[in-house]
DNA sequence: GTCAGCATTTTGATTAGTCAAAATAAATTC
DNA sequence: GAATTTATTTTGACTAATCAAAATGCTGAC
């Protein structure tokens, strides 16, 4: 079994090269940063990693996954969405909480408590932040969205993912009614002042930055 | 946060003090068992739980909880329980199999999860054994009961609880309908062979070791 | 009362994961 | 193309938890 440790390794490797376009190395130092260790430690985890077969490492350039890798890096992936979901689905807690307890319980649950898990919640395909949620047999929707920060103006759009872990920002968005589903449009952008402003049906304009923008993922209202 | 080492060594200590009499030493044998390391590992656990205020240890004899470290054993225990009641009554779990899950579960959840599990669970008072699940506020209903090894022979009873962690154990017990709530009887006990003969009513003997009847805990039927 | 047997403690070593800070290599600027 | 900046790697050290095996100290038998 690899090591709650190893787990983190493998999912912020996944994490981040989904973020990155196709096929770049992951960076030491956004590998650091990711698991807030000094990039020394990375790099030492990283030799570890590939001695395992885990991840391939280009010595100063970065690392992929190996196949073997990324068949954890998946399943960790599922079960700390899937907790997410059930957190917030069955236990009704709030959106922004449920982040920080699933990194703890992604590591100590076991695959067949998480078959359970995904047939009592109907096997969900994206968790409450809208988070595609990896198959069992590890394939994971990965599709491209526009976000609040790229779209065209005025169109009506719905929310599709708010991809922000931060407690924080996910306080902010619930507050603003800013969830997966929710049908809003954008008034304005001004590129200049680095702002975006949106509207949701029969509600006032909501300024967000470009920043808080780009992390809401959105698609053409569907009829 | 003490560490899962820490709590797992808590919570042995206070499962063992529970089965000595009372006030008892716990001893560095019995603990290095039940955690399964050397003595000598057990030993140097102890002198720093010792260190943190955690435990007291008397050099040569055994260690005791403090009120600190009995609050963080008791704490642990309290999830391992609940969480075992939430495998088997909401994912309907093997009664067998949930004990090993619990053992990582309970290191990994917070709180705020427990409560809103407790609440789910309506606040039960035992988990599928039997066993006495602590209050929020680190009560342990440490009642003492007969068991098939000790009490009258003839006499009505109801199983209260099977006091036995390993999955082939709790295989048999299940498959025999040796649960908690069950009605027995002991048709005969002989102490020089070392069997203890019950029954079911409506059933055919079945016949247990004296080892394995003194794992059942009984207490006379109520009407 | 001495000694053998046993549990406990000590000692020295190992592994996983980490950091601080020095050394190195790549990229950028001039 | 040399020099500076920046990222990465290396080195040495530390902590938590563990084991193997030697040393110690109770305890009960004689």
């Amino acid at each position: 079994m690899p090591s709650s440790t190893v787990e983190n390794y493998l999912k912020h490797i996944l994490l981040l090269s989904e973020t990155e376009r196709a096929d770049e190395l992951v960076s030491m130092g956004a590998l650091a940063v990711a698991l807030d260790v000094v990039p020394g430690t990375a790099t030492t985890m990283a030799k570890a990693l590939a001695a395992d077969g885990l991840i391939t490492h280009q010595p100063r350039y970065g690392v992929t996954l190996t196949p073997a890798g990324r068949h954890v890096a998946l399943s960790v992936l599922r079960k700390h969405r899937l907790v997410e979901t059930f957190l917030v689905n069955v236990l009704k807690m709030d959106w922004a909480a449920v982040h920080a307890e699933a990194e703890q319980l992604e590591h100590a649950i076991s695959d067949d408590v998480l078959d359970r898990l995904d047939a009592l919640l109907g096997h969900p395909t994206t968790d409450p932040h809208g988070d595609p949620i990896p198959s069992r047999q590890g394939k994971l929707n990965s599709q491209v969205y526009a976000t609040l920060a790229t779209c065209a103006v005025t169109k009506s759009l719905r929310i599709v993912r708010v991809t922000e872990q931060t407690a924080e920002f996910l306080q902010f968005a619930e507050q603003n009614g800013l969830r997966p589903g929710t049908l809003v449009s954008v008034a304005d952008r001004n590129l200049a002042a680095g702002l975006v402003s949106i509207k949701k049906t029969g509600a006032r304009p909501l300024a967000l930055s470009l920043a808080a923008a780009g992390k809401i993922l959105v698609e053409p209202q569907r009829h």
